[in-house]
DNA sequence: CGACTCGGTTGCTTGATGCAACCTTGTGTG
DNA sequence: CACACAAGGTTGCATCAAGCAACCGAGTCG
């Protein structure tokens, strides 16, 4: 997506989409709540073009969504972790994840499952555990690959590529 | 958005995006949501180009999240509707919305309000109505002019420019 | 007969994206 | 010491999508 302004709307979704319309932004979320940290394991695990994913990155910081901090110096490194705001795009995420689950299979069932850390019930599309009923946030799930994931993509995915 | 697709992803978020995360996409199932279903109609509340907009509902209707129905002939006019997997997008639509309300707030409130259409209870972030508690899907809710929508941005509503 | 409406399409310009090469700071190897 | 390699970018260039204005075709209105 272009960098989206949306002139003369009101609404929320558009000031949304503004900040994490963006194509890519999205998905750099979701790899950072799946644990990818630094830019090259964001970079590896997405295929995004470097520049590209360095301007992602830099809106992110900007716009709150993550925090860079150095995890070494000299040289000084960098990793990426989501912010409240940042976490607060799960719900979002999962309705978007459940809604591709449902209108376009994967024939062996969801890549990606994610279940509540405590009771290990599954998620509904609503963010609530289906098993205890709990209203969830991210912190309080988890992704585990789902019966959909291929053999090559989980072996991939181990070796954090 | 470019038209995206995020080669090598297994995630069922990418291939949600790949459809809906277009530039334009979204607002545009937001608008039918609201009830615009005239091409005209969403150009002028959106403000999109033309073409883009020709190019969106084209796709849309192919990947059967909208409907293209004719309603008149001589000379054929048509109307665009949400199907059943355009309206399994609402609690996406509603997390996003209530992400931007929360994130980044108008002075006054928010512009939309999005309430239970039986009980008139106000939607939660996850689609689920605060006073009864019901989780909702699109047809049950509606939306409302919100405290933070100006005088002027009501009457252009009012004028659907 | 000319103006207007609706729902587009066409052509051109601008700007974002994809790709490969390069840079900088530092470590390991022979 | 020279060389290669790693991480985290930046730069330059080609391509493709978006924005804009003009046009089109069928039909209605005055």
């Amino acid at each position: 997506m272009l960098r989206a302004d949306y002139p003369g709307q009101v609404c929320s979704i558009a000031k949304a989409l503004e900040v994490v319309g963006e194509r890519w932004t999205l998905l750099i979320v979701r790899d950072v709540m799946l644990g990818h940290r630094r830019f090259g394991e964001l970079q590896g695990s997405l295929g995004v073009a470097r520049n590209v994913l360095s301007a992602r990155l830099q809106r992110l910081v900007e716009e709150d969504i993550l925090e860079r901090r150095p995890y070494q110096s000299s040289p000084e490194r960098y990793e990426y972790f989501l912010t409240e705001k940042g976490l607060d795009l799960w719900p979002a995420l999962v309705a978007l994840q459940a809604w591709g689950d449902r209108h376009s299979p994967e024939p062996d069932g969801p890549p990606l499952l994610i279940v509540h850390k405590e009771c290990g019930g599954e998620v509904s599309d609503r963010g609530i555990c289906e098993r205890c009923g709990e209203r969830l946030h991210a912190r309080d799930a988890r992704a585990l690959p789902g019966p959909g994931v291929s053999g090559e993509a989980l072996t991939a995915a181990a070796h954090s590529r």
